[in-house]
DNA sequence: CACTGAAGTTGGACCGAGTCAAAGATAGCA
DNA sequence: TGCTATCTTTGACTCGGTCCAACTTCAGTG
């Protein structure tokens, strides 16, 4: 079986025992964390892991690519280890939650580029879940 | 002629040299500037303008939908005075600089929506720049 | 024109997410 | 088992943004 720790072993990286709790702190579905929540979960398994080694192993895993990184309008960011599938953002504006959706990918016309190179798109829907709709 | 000013006049805002100095300070195509920015323009108009009546003032304008928040990928918010016209971003990954552009906005399927009620659609082609591409 | 209360502004303390550096710990290899 | 590059920790620090209590100013009233 695949998982994320597999590939980190292939990959070289030497297989601590924070990098195990931190990679399957944030292994799952619909899963948006917050390096804080990140933390906390780590530490419900492994209470002495640091915060600066939290942040140094997401920011590894979003560089080779097994995570995506989301910035909330809130400003904090979220991580995401939906890589695989490409996948768009359902976000409520209240209480910050959001799912993964899928939608048609508009492309930019060309007299709309300025000269950029286009690299992805990114699309968050802003709405509000039934329980704050409540 | 209908300016930024005159609306707020209109709604019974008292206009004092600092909310004058933002409002022009805000005002322009393509302007995507970060409360920092802004503070530095305004300070460069009236020197003692202080953040805090920055902050306030572009909360304000965001609350009665003048000014449209933008967070950016680094957690900084800027400010987009072009809210008459539905428009989205084009954003350098490199250096953060904005364009706005038109796109097709995309339709969220019932079965995607997850009993959300969708209130906007908000994308982002994250891009590189022709100064940053060099 | 002076007075007054409400609205607006100020400076500085504060907050929380995230970064950094130096010292200590350890996985993985010989 | 011992060595060393790699990883982790701690705590100080940065930076965008918020908050608050004191002060100023505007618009309306007499």
């Amino acid at each position: 079986m695949d998982t994320l720790v597999d590939r980190l072993r292939q990959r070289g990286w030497r297989l601590t025992a924070q990098r195990r709790v931190i990679a399957e702190a944030i292994t799952g579905e619909h899963v948006h964390l917050t390096a804080d929540e990140v933390l906390a979960r780590a530490r419900s398994m492994l209470p002495e892991v640091s915060r600066a080694t939290v942040y140094n192993t997401l920011h590894e895993l979003v560089g080779i690519g097994e995570l995506r990184e989301v910035t909330h309008a809130d400003g904090r960011k979220r991580y995401d280890p939906n890589v695989a599938d490409n996948h768009h953002h359902l976000m409520c504006v209240d209480c910050g939650s959001m799912l993964d959706v899928h939608a048609d990918t508009p492309d930019l016309a060309d007299d709309e580029r300025h000269g950029f190179d286009v690299l992805d798109v990114e699309i968050t829907f802003r709405a509000r879940c039934p329980d704050c709709a409540a």
